[in-house]
DNA sequence: ATAATCCTTAGAGTTAACTCTAGGTCAAGC
DNA sequence: GCTTGACCTAGAGTTAACTCTAAGGATTAT
């Protein structure tokens, strides 16, 4: 079966050796075989759950609770029910993600045309005054 | 004119003291007054602008480069320019983080199919039938 | 065979963004 | 007038996630 050494995969998914070799020593990858003089031979699958490692921080979930997410692979059926649970939550956390994002968005696209504005009248005064205009009727 | 305390802007915008006055020790509020005894008088809008440092946050940007737009806005009208191309260049970054959400979105959803389905069958080896039932036809 | 370029470990250093502590000052209520 | 709780500063401590260094071993290219 053909293999991988670290600078490798480091290369592929776009990781550092030193990142890659963290991941190890916080026991993210037990599953990677070493050679008989200790160099670690990436397989295909490995490749794959390092892959979904980097989804689940994509995710914002901390290195510890990816952690945790192993150890259960590691444990085997007995623990279906949690991994199908931290999916689901992940699921939630991303949702709730991507709503925050788009109200970012929305205070982003705002500020665009404010300053859009305030470039073709050469001053930001020009927002000021819309206050000032709306308060003459009242000082008639 | 109404002020507000720090400890009641934190509650509002759900910070700590300590983060405000962090801010405030990085520059990001410099416009914020205080009184003889040089404790802090929050206007309204010091707590706008709190809200937009809020949203480049959000957005990913780093507290030191918030500082430099906090810089901008000081200088008046000839950053103008820089402040609407930073406000662009935001919206392409949170696209572009939308984008790669909806990515991990994607593995995330697969993945609760896929701990649904081997919850179902009560063993997560339904998943490796499928390419032993798929070699079986070539293997006759 | 020797240089270059991988790989290894242990452990120190870095960075961002807080978060807290110590030692004070200040303002409001009893 | 005194206590209580919120405010102040300077600076130390924390945490996560790298990032790198030192010292050495393995592999490949000429």
């Amino acid at each position: 079966m053909k293999t991988y050494s670290i600078g490798e995969v480091a290369k592929e998914l776009n990781l550092t050796v030193y990142t890659i070799r963290y991941y190890d020593k916080e026991g993210l990858i037990p599953f990677v075989e070493r050679s008989e003089s200790g160099i670690r031979l990436f397989k295909e699958s490995d490749i794959a759950a390092l892959n979904v490692i980097e989804c689940l921080k994509a995710s914002g979930m901390p290195i510890k609770e990816i952690k945790n997410f192993i150890d259960w692979c590691s444990e085997g059926d007995a623990t279906l029910q949690q991994r199908y649970d931290m999916f689901m939550e992940r699921k939630a956390t991303v949702e709730a993600q991507m709503a925050e994002l788009r109200k970012t968005m929305e205070v982003i696209e705002h500020k665009c045309m404010y300053y859009q504005t305030a470039l073709e009248a050469g001053t930001e005064d020009i927002h000021k005054q819309k206050n000032i205009a709306a308060s003459i009727p009242a000082s008639r």
